[in-house]
RNA sequence: AGACCCAUAGUGUAAUGGUAGCACUCCGGAUUUUGAUUCCGUCAGUCUAGGUUCAAAUCCUAGUGGGUCUACCA
């Protein structure tokens, strides 16, 4: 990671973390972990806790372990896990062996609830939930003491086990850690530890009858895997006094909880819940939807690992709630695709032209750089032929002013061509432009012009005899609104775009196309930054745009 | 309104008691065989009120505004 911090600079977190280095701490000891729960796809928002959690061990001579929370059978699958090892392994990040699951510790965890009951720190409650509910109290009063609160040590430890052993229904009783039930902080009134659970666990199967929840599953985990530094969002702080209660009386490693706060991007969602519903009511097509925020989506729509790290570092960590400008992130993609894409020209929805005075046969090859910005990208041959096509955009009967294409007797130049004078055009009944005929000035050949013609516009263009057909998908953001979950009385589905999708299924590409791997990022000169899609195949090219170039021109139409 | 957290240009983030800086966005200009890229420039900020101090974005107090918490989710 690059560190362009100052000494003594960076963000809270690295501060806390060099001062603990300087105090000796754990031996200067950094061990960082990310931990997801296997229960959907890891987005954008992830990234951020993933970046910062292994760049910053890796800062410090640390490790990072890989932990699946996993406490909840009911909203687990062993899929999820596959595809979020693949989604951090994408952004390049390793974690060697250190693959862990919170299921491993439940028969730590279970000794640990013993030992608080042993303690008289914890004990079997047989209220039902909403019994609890009523009795937790309200912020501004103190909640209750449950009847079950007193029982022997001996009934806590023989209950227990008998919830273990299956001898209680789902619902029926809870093992809570008794505390205060008139703290200030919610999470301090007696917050429950164990709970029944009939659901299979994807790792564990039927074995275990009770489940830990997350307050006695995360920080023991933490201790187990003497994790330095559990960093979490900002919505745990209130958890942080249980965290440390728990750590302090059963005596464990003192795992250190810091907060920070999440990612949010404006025009989309990151709540795993909303983008389960979108997938699930198939207002996208799957969770790897080009449009979705989650990271499979994104490296379906063409994002690199790089730009989304770009992003990340570029944001900062702080304690700050914030949403973040899409085109910080648009900025950097741009920033990351410009170094890299081979440049292509493709008509996305094509007119076309016949060059009058250019012999009917002959051929012009024209050669041409792979990438102008990377010489080692090489170059490609480009066939100049009497029939192409252009993009419609590009010709104008009446054209607003200032307006640099293809219009009746003007002239253009075509990119790694010959510069072009429209003679005249074909409409329909309806007034759609149907041909275009030029003609082309044989001495302004790209790169040895001695025409004396100045143009101001260039455009691009693809051989009618060699064009190939491909399919592009024009994705744009998912929402219209800012901030679709921002409003109270509003559901944010009513804000899906309509328009987050539009498929040109009559492009045709330069041939070279046809060599694309998989892997590639193109620019199709003047149409955005692409990318092949999952599902294309060399009989049927689909491209999908990742992003669109900076566009002044339709900006400043306006 | 009980506890906890937060407050710096439009957005995000630095400045750790000593010149408020950077990036994105916006706007303008130069270059350009991509209306792209590149380069240059403009606009724009410490929530309020007190206090401490030679000196406060920074420390203290109060206020204001925002957030989190009342699952057997994580």
């Amino acid at each position: 990671m690059e560190d362009n911090t100052n000494e003594g600079g960076g963000h809270f977190i690295d501060q806390i973390i060099r001062s603990d280095i300087a105090s000796g701490k754990h031996g200067g000891r950094i061990h960082t972990r990310f931990p997801p729960e296997p229960n959907g796809f890891l987005h954008i928002g992830h990234s951020k806790a993933i970046i910062l959690n292994f760049e910053l061990a890796a800062k410090y001579g640390g490790m990072t372990n890989l932990r699946f929370d996993d406490t909840n059978p009911a909203a687990e699958e062993t899929r999820f896990v596959e595809g979020i090892k693949e989604d951090i392994r994408w952004l390049g990040y390793d974690w060697d062996d250190r693959e862990y699951y919170a299921s491993d510790y439940f028969p730590t965890l279970f000794e640990y609830a013993i030992k608080l009951i042993k303690k008289g720190k914890a004990y079997v409650d047989h209220s039902s939930p909403e019994e609890m509910s009523k009795m937790r109290g309200t912020p501004t009063k103190p909640g209750q003491e449950s009847p079950y609160r007193q029982r022997s040590i001996e009934d806590n430890l023989e209950l227990f086990h008998r919830m273990q052993a299956g001898e209680f229904e789902e619902g029926e009783c809870v093992l809570r850690a008794k505390i205060d039930m008139s703290s200030p902080n919610m999470h301090m009134r007696d917050p429950v530890m164990y709970r029944i659970l009939n659901t299979p666990h994807h790792r564990t199967g039927t074995k275990w009858k009770i489940y830990p929840t997350y307050d006695f599953a995360h920080g023991q985990s933490d201790s187990i895997e003497k994790i330095t530094h559990s960093l979490c969002t900002l919505e745990f702080e209130n958890h942080r006094p249980l965290y440390e209660w728990f750590i302090r009386e059963l005596e464990i490693f003192p795992s250190r909880q810091i907060e920070f706060a999440r990612l949010n991007i404006n025009y989309t969602v990151m709540s795993k819940r909303k983008l389960l519903q979108l997938v699930k009511e198939k207002h996208v097509d799957g969770w790897d939807d080009p449009r979705m925020p989650t990271l499979a989506g994104m490296r379906r729509r063409g994002y690199t690992p790089q730009a989304i790290r770009n992003f990340i570092l570029k944001l900062g960590i702080a304690k700050r709630k914030h949403i973040i400008d899409l085109s910080l992130l648009e900025h950097t993609l741009r920033e990351d695709l410009n170094n890299i894409a081979l440049r292509r020209m493709v008509v996305i929805d094509p007119i076309r032209v016949v060059i009058s005075n250019f012999p009917e046969h002959h051929e012009e090859a024209m050669p041409a750089d792979n990438n102008p910005r990377d010489p080692e990208a090489g170059k490609r041959t480009i066939q100049f032929t009497k029939e192409l096509y252009i993009e419609r955009a590009d010709f104008m009967v009446d054209p607003p002013s200032k307006y640099h294409r293809l219009r009746p007797g003007g002239f253009v130049r075509l990119k790694h061509g010959f510069i072009l004078q429209c003679e005249h055009y074909q409409q329909d009944s309806e007034g759609k432009i149907i041909e275009v005929t030029c003609k082309y000035f044989p001495e302004s050949k790209s790169g040895s012009d001695t025409s004396g013609i100045k143009v101001k516009g260039v455009i691009h263009w693809v051989s009618a005899k060699y064009g190939v057909p491909i399919e592009i998908r024009l994705y744009d953001r998912l929402f219209n609104d800012e901030n679709p979950l921002g409003h109270a009385d509003r559901d944010f589905l009513e804000f899906l775009n309509p328009d987050s999708l539009k498929l040109c299924t009559n492009a045709i590409g330069e041939p070279s196309i046809l060599e694309a791997n998989k892997q590639d990022r193109y620019q199709f000169l003047r149409n955005g930054y692409f990318v092949q899609d999952t599902e294309s195949t060399p009989g049927h090219l689909i491209f999908n745009r990742t992003v669109t170039l900076r566009d002044s021109w339709s900006k400043k139409q306006k």
